[in-house]
RNA sequence: GUCCCCAUCGUCUAGUUAGGCCUAGGACAUCGCCCUUUCACGGCGGUAACACCGGUUCAAAUCCGGUUGGGGACGCCA
C-alpha cells in the first residue's frame, strides 16, 4: 500500500461568511484529498488587518462544520506566521530579489488613475528599484520581477495558459504595516506546507504568473494548479450578496439538509456520467479533476430544492424528526389525539409528510396543525373547499364521525365509503373539503392518516370550526 | 482600455483528452397522459441545445483559425 503524498488546502479570507463558491472550493479540495488518501489543510488568510474579523472566522468554521467538510491540519492563521514571511522577505532583500519602496499609496493611486485614463495597463514603474538611500520612513517591500518574455501556467483543468512576462510589475510583498500581501503569503505557505495541488477559483488565474515567478526566485518546486470555474448568479455575474442567499448557513436556516447542499454544489462544475445523487462515499470515490468542467455554472435554486426533497424523502422518520426539532414552531394549544392522553406522534406525522415537502421549514409548517389546535387556513384551501356548497358535506362528516364505534382506519374507510355511495361522489371529491377543514391545506398526508393522526375529538372540533367559518347558509 | 478565461436544451450537464458508436444522452424546470379509496409522491411521454464563419479530414459537437457574446483580473483585498 502506497501512501499518497497529496496535500491540498482551503484558504479562505475571513472577511465574511462562507459562501457557496467558497464552500465548493473547500469541498473540491476535501474530496480530492479524501479520494487520494491525502491531507486536507485549512489555512485562514487573515493578512488584511482591516477587513478580517473573528466573527467571519467563526462563520467559516461553522459553515464547514455544518457541511462536514473536515480538515486534517490547521486551522493555521497567517497572522500568526508573520515571522516566517518576514524571514523570506529578508532573504529576497539580501539576494537582491526584492527592494524597499517608499512611494506612498496616494502617489501610486494617482499614477494608476493616469494610466487607466490613458488606456495603458496600470503597473508600478519601478522608480524605487535601484535606490540605495534607506531610511526609517514607512515603506513596502517589492518583488523584483525578473525579465521574462513569457510565463506559462500549466493548469490541470485548462491546460497551458501563456502570459506575457513584461506585463508583470514589481508587486508588493510586504506592506508598510509589516503584513505580507496575499500573493506573497500564499506562495510562502504553500511552499512551507508542502502543498502539492492548488485547487482554487479561477478568479486567481491572473495571480498565478506572479506566484510562479516567486516560486522560481525561491528556487522552489511548483505545485500543480487547478483553477475551477466560478459560480454565477442568474445574471451570469459572479455570485455575490446581490443574488440573495449566498451564505452557506442561510441554507441551514432555510431548512436544507447539509448533504443535499453538498451534493448540489458538487454537481456544479463536476459530473460523473449521468448520476445526480451521490452519497458522501460516492463523492469521494468518484471525484477527480478530469471531470471538472471549465465553464462557469449558474446557480439554480430549483434544482437544489428538488435534491433537498429527494434527501428528505429518503431519510428515515426518526432521523428526520431530529433534524426538524429546531425548526418547530411553539405549540400554543396542544391536544391529545389518542384517548390515553399521549401527545402527537411526531415521527409518524413526519412519515406522512416527508414525500410532500422540500425543506425542513416546509415540514415544520406542515406538521404544525398536527400538534396545535390553532393553525392557519390557506387562502387557496378556504376559497376552494371551505365554501357554502360544501357545508352540508362537512356537516354530514361531523354527524357520521360522531357515531363511528371505534376510531380505526377500517371503520373510517367504511364510513367515508358509505358517504361516497350515498352522495354518488368519488373519494377525490370527498377528501379535499375534509382535508381543507382538518389541516387548512390542499395537500396533506393521506386523508385516513390525517383522521387517525388527529384523533376523533380533534377532528370533530375542527369540522365544527370549519362550519362556523363557512357560516350559516342554506 | 489591457491581459486572461469560457462557449452543447431556459438551467446543471454527458459526449471533446484518443474525430466516426451522436438523426446529441441524463437531470431540474415546463407541458401532456397514466396510476391512485384522496392531495402529494410516483410512472410514461412531449417541447427544447452543439453561438457564428472559415479551414483540416472520407468523416467534426469533438482538431485549427477568426468573429461574436459572456465572465474574470488589472490594489500596501483575497
Amino acid at each position: 500500500m502506497t501512501t499518497s503524498a497529496i496535500r491540498v488546502r482551503f484558504a479562505p479570507s475571513p472577511t465574511g461568511f462562507l459562501h457557496l463558491g467558497g464552500a465548493r472550493t473547500a469541498l473540491f479540495n476535501f474530496l480530492f484529498a479524501r479520494h487520494h488518501n491525502g491531507t486536507f489543510i485549512l489555512r485562514v488568510e487573515d493578512t488584511d488587518q482591516e477587513r478580517s474579523t473573528g466573527d467571519s472566522i467563526q462563520a467559516i468554521f461553522d459553515g464547514l462544520k455544518w457541511l462536514s467538510i473536515d480538515w486534517d491540519e490547521g486551522p493555521f492563521f497567517q497572522s500568526e506566521r508573520l515571522e516566517l514571511y518576514r524571514k523570506v522577505a529578508d532573504r529576497l532583500l539580501s539576494e537582491g530579489k526584492a527592494y524597499r519602496c517608499y512611494c506612498t499609496s496616494e502617489e501610486l493611486e494617482e499614477r494608476r488613475k493616469e494610466s487607466l485614463a490613458k488606456g495603458i495597463p496600470p503597473r508600478y514603474d519601478g522608480r524605487c528599484r535601484d535606490r540605495s538611500n534607506f531610511s526609517e520612513k514607512p515603506h513596502v517591500i517589492r518583488f523584483r520581477t525578473p525579465d521574462l518574455p513569457q510565463v506559462v501556467v500549466h493548469d490541470l483543468i485548462r491546460g497551458d495558459m501563456k502570459f506575457n512576462g513584461n506585463l508583470l510589475d514589481d508587486w508588493v510583498i510586504i506592506r508598510s504595516d509589516g503584513y505580507p500581501t496575499y500573493n506573497f503569503a500564499v506562495v510562502i505557505d504553500d511552499l512551507e506546507m508542502q502543498i502539492t495541488h492548488v485547487i482554487r477559483g479561477d478568479d486567481h488565474i491572473n495571480n498565478t504568473p506572479r506566484q510562479i515567478t516567486l516560486f522560481n526566485a525561491l528556487e522552489a518546486p511548483l505545485p500543480h494548479f487547478a483553477h475551477i470555474p466560478m459560480i454565477h448568479g442568474p445574471d451570469r455575474a459572479k455570485l455575490s450578496k446581490r443574488h440573495g442567499a449566498t451564505s452557506v448557513m442561510a441554507y441551514h436556516e432555510m431548512g436544507y439538509l447539509p448533504h443535499a447542499l453538498v451534493n448540489y454544489i458538487a454537481r456544479l462544475g463536476w459530473s460523473h456520467k449521468d448520476q445526480e445523487i451521490f452519497s458522501r462515499q460516492e463523492l469521494i470515490d468518484y471525484f477527480d479533476l478530469d471531470h471538472v468542467g471549465s465553464s462557469p455554472a449558474v446557480f439554480n435554486p430549483e434544482k437544489l430544492l428538488w435534491l433537498n426533497a429527494q434527501y428528505i424523502r429518503n431519510e428515515d422518520p426518526s432521523t428526520l424528526t431530529n433534524e426538524l426539532l429546531p425548526f418547530l414552531k411553539p405549540v400554543q394549544h396542544p391536544f391529545s389525539p389518542s384517548s390515553d392522553g399521549q401527545g402527537p406522534d411526531l415521527p409518524k406525522i413526519v412519515e406522512g409528510w416527508k414525500t410532500r415537502v422540500r425543506t425542513l421549514v416546509e415540514l415544520a409548517d406542515a406538521v404544525h396543525p398536527f400538534r396545535d389546535q390553532e393553525f392557519s387556513i390557506s387562502a387557496e384551501a378556504h376559497e376552494k373547499h371551505l365554501i357554502p356548497e360544501n357545508q352540508p358535506l362537512i356537516l354530514l362528516f361531523l354527524q357520521r364521525f360522531l357515531t363511528v364505534s371505534e376510531w380505526t382506519k377500517e371503520n373510517l374507510e367504511a364510513v367515508i365509503g358509505t358517504i361516497g355511495l350515498e352522495q354518488d361522489m368519488k373519494l377525490g371529491k370527498l377528501a379535499q373539503p375534509l382535508r381543507a377543514a382538518l389541516t387548512g391545506q390542499n395537500v396533506s398526508p393521506g386523508i385516513f392518516d390525517v383522521l387517525l393522526l388527529l384523533g376523533r375529538e380533534e377532528v370533530l372540533r375542527r369540522l365544527d370550526k370549519a362550519l362556523t367559518l363557512i357560516g350559516p347558509n342554506k
